[in-house]
DNA sequence: GTTATTTATCGTAATATTGCAATAAATAAT
DNA sequence: ATTATTTATTGCAATATTACGATAAATAAC
């Protein structure tokens, strides 16, 4: 064992925990803050901006990049990578969905 | 190596980082939809709700409960769990920041 | 007290993730 | 063409996650 059951679930909660997986680790949380902090996409220097050797850093962008909350490409011999707004309003508009349930919920708990 | 550099992140980066990754499993996500589907906190059958052995369920409660996205006690010999609303609204605010500084940005990007 | 019933924990196997050194690939600069 | 410069890939070791059978713990029902 050890893979998680992927096929048991639904479409939507596969692709709600395949984001919220990518953005829950702290270097691709400080990449996305960094992404948004720059006024451009020209972004070759996100290996200086963090404490983590060049192939870990790449390693963290090509997951981000599967997960569809960054997108780029190759610009000469350096990056340009954004965050795509679709994910991020994906997810967004999931736990704002959630918090209006919460707050729709007549039973207080626990 | 294989265990993350949390030490060299921001408190808020691994706080994001921490209910993102709680979030990152389908099995997870199924159990908090779950929870806010049932108009009550008792909810001693989610282990009937989900494709997973009964342990394997336990941890992924264990796991929500560690990262503060739901609480709850027992109850006799049942179980009293609801989803935090707190942990919910915190992460939710955070993806609304990032949406928003998304539409301030004057450069469009890739 | 004994017997169900329900959740938690332990132990363990399979798989995934994290991190980096070494190296490759690709373009830029000269 | 040769030499920097920059990102990607490979290979590997350390650690974490996922899943579940077996078992424990705790209360409920009788």
């Amino acid at each position: 064992m050890g893979a998680t059951k992927t096929e048991h679930f639904t479409g939507e909660q596969n692709a709600i925990a395949s984001i919220a997986k990518a953005l829950g680790h702290p270097a691709r949380v400080a990449i996305i803050e960094y992404l948004l902090s720059v006024d451009s996409c020209i972004c070759g220097d996100i290996v200086n901006e963090l404490p983590l050797a060049q192939p870990t850093v790449s390693q963290h962008l090509k997951e981000l990049k599967n997960a569809g909350i960054i997108q780029g490409e190759i610009e000469g011999n350096a990056i340009c990578y954004c965050v795509n707004p679709e994910a991020i309003e994906k997810i967004q508009g999931y736990f704002t969905a959630i918090t209006t349930t919460l707050q729709k919920k007549k039973i207080p708990c626990c």
